[in-house]
DNA sequence: TCTGGGGTCCTTTTCCTT
DNA sequence: TCTGAAGGAAAAGGACCC
C-alpha cells in the first residue's frame, strides 16, 4: 500500500454564466425569452434610458429591447431555455433569430458584468484551493490533490464544498467534474449539468468514456471529428482502439499520438495557476461591408480607431509588442492576415498603425471587406522590455565584423 | 438571411543565411 | 556563379476554445 494522493483534477463550469447574470440583475426576465448578443448597440442606451430613477429590477417587461425591433449585424452569443424552444441559439444570426422569436428580449454582452462575476467566483475557489487555472470567464480547473479533503469520496465533498461556497456568496451556480487529470476532468464536468458533480477514476475509463463521440474530447473540433468519422471512428472507445501508426498516418505524428493518448484518458499537464498573455487584438465586423478604394476614407479611420484600441490596451496591462499584424475577412469570409514584425517594442498607438499599414499594404484589396483587425503579438511585459534595452548590447557586431 | 470578438496553439510555407 | 542541403525566423493559414 502507498499513502501517496491521487492525482485529482477538478474542471468547474458555471451553469449558463451570461443569461444568469442577467437573470441576477433582471429577475423579471426568467421564465421569458432572452438572447445575448448583438454587440454595442442601441440597446445599452434603450436600457439605460429606462433604468432613471428606478431598480433595474423595477423595470417593466414590457420596456426591454425585443429581436422584432433589431436592425443590423450580429450573432447571439447565448440564449435561455426559454428562447432556445423557439429555434434560437448561439451563434444565429439575429435577424434570424427575430424571425424564428420575434417577441425575444435582447440583451446587450454585458462583459465589465461577467467580468466582475467571475473573479468573485474566482477568489472563493482560491481561498477553499489555491491551485487554479483560468479557462476563459466561466471555466477554470482546480488542483484537489494537496487540498486538505481533496480525496474524500474521490473529490466529491471538496466540490460540493466550493459548489456551496459559489452559491452562497453569488446565487450562481455550476457543475463540478472530477477526475485523474484535466482532460477527463473537462469531460467529466459535462456529465451533470446543471448544478451536478460526476466524478471520474481512472477505472471508470471504459465505461464512462469510450462510449462518447470523439467530439467530446477537447481539443477535437468539427474538422478533426469528420476526418475521424471518415475513418470509421466514431466514438472514444474506437479511437482508442484505432492502430497508433494509422493515426501518426493521417493526422501526422503529433497530434496522431495526441489522440490515441487522449483516447486512452491519458493527460498529464499541468494546472497553470498563471499565465502570459502572447497577443492582443481588436477587430471590428463594419456595418456594410468597405471597399478599400471606394470606402478608404472611413476605412482609414477604422483602422486608427483599432490601432489606437488596441494600445489602449497594451498600456492599461503594461505590455510591449513587436510583431503587428493585420487581418481582413472578404465579403465571402475568406481571411487573409499580413504581420509585420518591427525592430523595437512598442505600445504607442502611432508605431503600430504604421507597421499595420506596411502590414496591409500587402493584402489583396480588390474585394470587398466584412472585418478589419489589428493584432500585436510578440509581446513582453513593459518592465521587462526596458531591462532588455537597458542591458549591454548583444556581440551583434562583432559578428558583424567576422562575416563581413 | 445569415454567420462576433478575443484569444492560443500548431502546421505549413516562405525567406534568409550558411 | 550556380546549386542544393539544412536550419531558423518570420509569415500565413487554420483549427479550436470560450
Amino acid at each position: 500500500m502507498t499513502d501517496l494522493p491521487l492525482r485529482r483534477i477538478a474542471h468547474l463550469d458555471m451553469d449558463a454564466f451570461y443569461a444568469s447574470v442577467e437573470l441576477l440583475r433582471y429577475p423579471q426576465l426568467k421564465g421569458l425569452p432572452v438572447v445575448i448578443g448583438g454587440g454595442r448597440r442601441k440597446v445599452d442606451e434603450d436600457l439605460i434610458q429606462s433604468d432613471q430613477g428606478r431598480a433595474l429590477h423595477e423595470i417593466p417587461v414590457a420596456e426591454f429591447p425585443v429581436l422584432r425591433d433589431y436592425t443590423g449585424r450580429g450573432v447571439i452569443t447565448t440564449a435561455t431555455y426559454a428562447a432556445r424552444q423557439f429555434g434560437v441559439g448561439s451563434a444565429m444570426g439575429l435577424m434570424k433569430a427575430a424571425q424564428l422569436c420575434p417577441q425575444a428580449v435582447l440583451l446587450p454582452v454585458d462583459f465589465a458584468q461577467y467580468r466582475h462575476y467571475s473573479q468573485r467566483f474566482k477568489a472563493i475557489i482560491t481561498e477553499i484551493a489555491p491551485v487554479m487555472e483560468n479557462r476563459g470567464v466561466d471555466e477554470v480547473y482546480i488542483d484537489f490533490t494537496e487540498v486538505p479533503g481533496g480525496q474524500r469520496e474521490g473529490g466529491r465533498v471538496l466540490a460540493r464544498l466550493i459548489q456551496k461556497a459559489i452559491f452562497e456568496d453569488t446565487g450562481l451556480t455550476c457543475s463540478v467534474g472530477v477526475a485523474p487529470n484535466k482532460l477527463l476532468a473537462k469531460m467529466a464536468s459535462e456529465f451533470n449539468k446543471p448544478n451536478g458533480i460526476s466524478v471520474v477514476m481512472e477505472e471508470d475509463l471504459q465505461s464512462a468514456i469510450w462510449p462518447l463521440a470523439c467530439r467530446k474530447i477537447n481539443g477535437i473540433g468539427p474538422k478533426a471529428d469528420a476526418r475521424l468519422q471518415a475513418l470509421d471512428i466514431h466514438t472514444i472507445g474506437q479511437l482508442a482502439s484505432a492502430e497508433p501508426a494509422a493515426l501518426a498516418q493521417h493526422f501526422g505524428p503529433k497530434t496522431g499520438a495526441w489522440l490515441h493518448a487522449a483516447a486512452h484518458g491519458r493527460d498529464n499537464s499541468a494546472v497553470h495557476t498563471s499565465s502570459e498573455p502572447v497577443s492582443m487584438s481588436r477587430e471590428t465586423t463594419f456595418e456594410r461591408d468597405l471597399h478599400a478604394v471606394h470606402d478608404r476614407a472611413a476605412l482609414g479611420a477604422i483602422f486608427t480607431k483599432l490601432c489606437e484600441q488596441v494600445a489602449a490596451d497594451l498600456q492599461r496591462k503594461g505590455y510591449v509588442g513587436r510583431t503587428i499584424g493585420v487581418k481582413l475577412r472578404f465579403t465571402d469570409f475568406r481571411i487573409a492576415t499580413r504581420d509585420q514584425t518591427i525592430a523595437g517594442y512598442t505600445d504607442q498607438a502611432a508605431a503600430i498603425r504604421q507597421a499595420a499599414g506596411q502590414a496591409l499594404k500587402r493584402a489583396p484589396l480588390d474585394q470587398r471587406l466584412r472585418l478589419l483587425g489589428v493584432r500585436v503579438g510578440g509581446l513582453l511585459l513593459k518592465q521587462d522590455a526596458a531591462a532588455l534595452a537597458d542591458a549591454p548590447a548583444e556581440p551583434a557586431q562583432h559578428a558583424l565584423f567576422l562575416t563581413d
